[in-house]
DNA sequence: GGATTACGTCAGTATCGTTGACATATCAAC
DNA sequence: GTTGATATGTCAACGATACTGACGTAATCC
């Protein structure tokens, strides 16, 4: 390979990362817009959000393993915690096992609020991956996978993997 | 169909569209992470990032046109903006067809900055791309532009179609 | 010359994150 | 059963990033 050659596949390549990056800036701002009209009529922001989304999926998950999540301190936990179990759409339970811990759950109304900000997104992604076809979302999905740190790719390689095989039998 | 099959559809739907938004976190998340890093040891955040990569990306932008693509106000940039030329990162000069204007540019050290960050960002991204493959990544890019909303879409999708045909000839 | 536009800035406020320190209850172990 | 570690909560101070509202200046447009 000469060197116009190579410069010319790298510039390629830097274009197809910087698309990459426009394509997550501009992805997440537009993505997280519907949640956030919402919560704003409610007095809360992306943080409580965020905290319903994880205890919805996680019933009786405990602080630390929430804080390991968000990766949060557990001050900054508490500020949207407290008004999230004093609002009533959150509620602590002890750990049987462990007394300490305090296991957290959604109540109805945490339930009804949390699908309600669901909705909002699952109709854009929905609409979003109609409109690019399945081979497209199973490549967005392990291309996304391939961004996370080792914690988080633990804790959603199974899923994917699984997601990518969606009918018993199916080719890998 | 019966009502446990469309319940069952549901629920993979569901269950789909939640491992995604768990993607888009965790990815989002992971994928700033090595930025940060180094933006904090100059006293710096995510803020001045975003205007270190779009003054670099077009270069001569005016004020407007990097509020329109931030989505924040001129108080929030200002504070950003003025460390930045302070510190010798961004130049401004006055438009020659419109001297009210404020063209933004990076200086050599600006865009030196820009690359170290774009690097650290770079190699997590071709190490994504190198193994999720080739129409992975063109599905990857299919499913985040459908989550743009149209301003961002207008603003990439020209360049996303040409990513999906990189070589003259090739079939899209 | 008057309205609009582009930009800057001052003042105040809100959200969401941080560090550091300290308290309490519980568990685990010797 | 004291002792040390763990799980959680909380007080205080701080920092980054966003916001609104108001005002000022310079340049352009008509």
């Amino acid at each position: 390979m000469d060197g116009r050659g190579t410069a010319g596949l790298l510039y390629l390549r830097e274009e197809e990362i910087r698309l990459a990056m426009e394509l997550l800036f501009y992805g997440y701002r537009d993505f997280t817009a519907g949640p956030d009209a919402i919560l704003a009529e409610l007095d809360m922001g992306r943080a409580h959000h965020r905290v319903l989304y994880f205890v919805g999926r996680h019933p009786g998950i405990t602080v630390s393993e929430l804080l390991g999540i968000l990766r949060i301190t557990k001050q900054s936990l508490g500020r949207v915690l407290q008004p999230l179990i004093a609002g009533g759409y959150v509620v602590q339970s002890r750990g049987r096992s462990d007394r300490r811990q305090r296991l957290l759950s959604l109540t109805p109304a945490g339930e009804a609020l949390e699908r309600r900000l669901f909705e909002s997104q699952r109709a854009l992604l929905a609409r979003a991956f109609r409109d690019a076809g399945g081979p497209a979302v199973e490549g967005f999905r392990k291309v996304m996978l391939g961004l996370l740190g080792p914690e988080a790719r633990a804790r959603l390689g199974l899923r994917v993997a699984a997601a990518g095989a969606p009918v018993a039998g199916k080719v890998a």
